[in-house]
DNA sequence: GCAAAGTGTAATTTATACACTAGATAGTTT
DNA sequence: AAACTATCTAGTGTATAAATTACACTTTGC
């Protein structure tokens, strides 16, 4: 057996996922048709700037991970994006904060720790990355199997 | 109104169509389980070079694009992908090619014409990135209808 | 001395701008 | 009818600019 249950587990929920939030992106959208007044300037230029963002290196990556893992460290989001350098995570990062993807959040110590987690809009996009990233995973998950 | 029921549609349809992905990489992979000499070689190492491919700029939108436009020209392409040059947009189909994730068919004529069309493994990335555009797409919109 | 969360700098890789090509089709003038 | 001009198609060549990597280094806290 090459791909497991639990392979086949990750890809139904990211279907039922994409399912749910159809029904939540719609609602979204009639609110907005109905209040005139609703400010979701941020969020749409936000969102026009993330269409850009996705399409350079690492963007998916880091979304869908967080999607995916949920909260996470510097160095954890490092050991996960297998190949990143620290500066590259760290400016994709500082990118996606500003872009009001990500929020980046000092749990006072001590320790001090920062962690990564999405935002609303973040959420959304992960969402919708999810079936696509768990049917890659699989694939890459049967190579490493298979060596 | 500022979200039609047209982008409606869109978002339902590509939804429905993950749904649908869902049941058919099940038996893909049920049926690959089973058969131990299936050669899926090609399929799998493409599916990995892929997910670093989908990393790099423009992928997302050639496959995204190929997956919703169907077959298209190297010129209609250009058009589609507002603000890729020639130069790329000719790089990124030659490596999406050789990944195996597009065919490239010269139509003989006269007048002869080139037309790029999704594989199998290409229609699956791009079915399952499709919520992930719609719901761009309308964010896209958005902003444009209220210039 | 090590982990966490980075920054600085140079080298490499990738993408863009922009000019250009070659073959075909279409219209228009001599 | 032949030549002239213009445009479309599917790109390539080259230089520049932008993004990414490699790798060394920093600071604070245990």
């Amino acid at each position: 057996m090459i791909v497991t249950d639990e392979d086949f587990k990750v890809i139904d929920s990211a279907i039922e996922d994409v399912r749910k939030s159809g029904t939540k992106i719609r609602k979204t959208f009639a609110a907005y048709n109905e209040s005139e007044g609703y400010d979701i300037a941020w969020e749409v230029s936000a969102a026009v700037e993330a269409f850009s963002s996705f399409s350079s290196r690492w963007s998916i990556e880091i979304l869908s991970t967080l999607y995916i893992a949920g909260d996470r460290r510097f160095n954890e989001m490092r050991k996960l994006l297998t190949g990143i350098s620290s500066r590259t995570l760290s400016d994709k990062l500082t990118h996606c904060a500003e872009l009001g993807l990500v929020n980046r959040i000092v749990d006072e110590g001590p320790p001090i720790r920062v962690r990564y987690q999405l935002t609303e809009h973040g959420r959304n996009a992960g969402r919708l990355l999810s079936p696509l990233v768990a049917y890659m995973k699989i694939q890459k998950g049967r190579v490493v199997k298979e060596k």
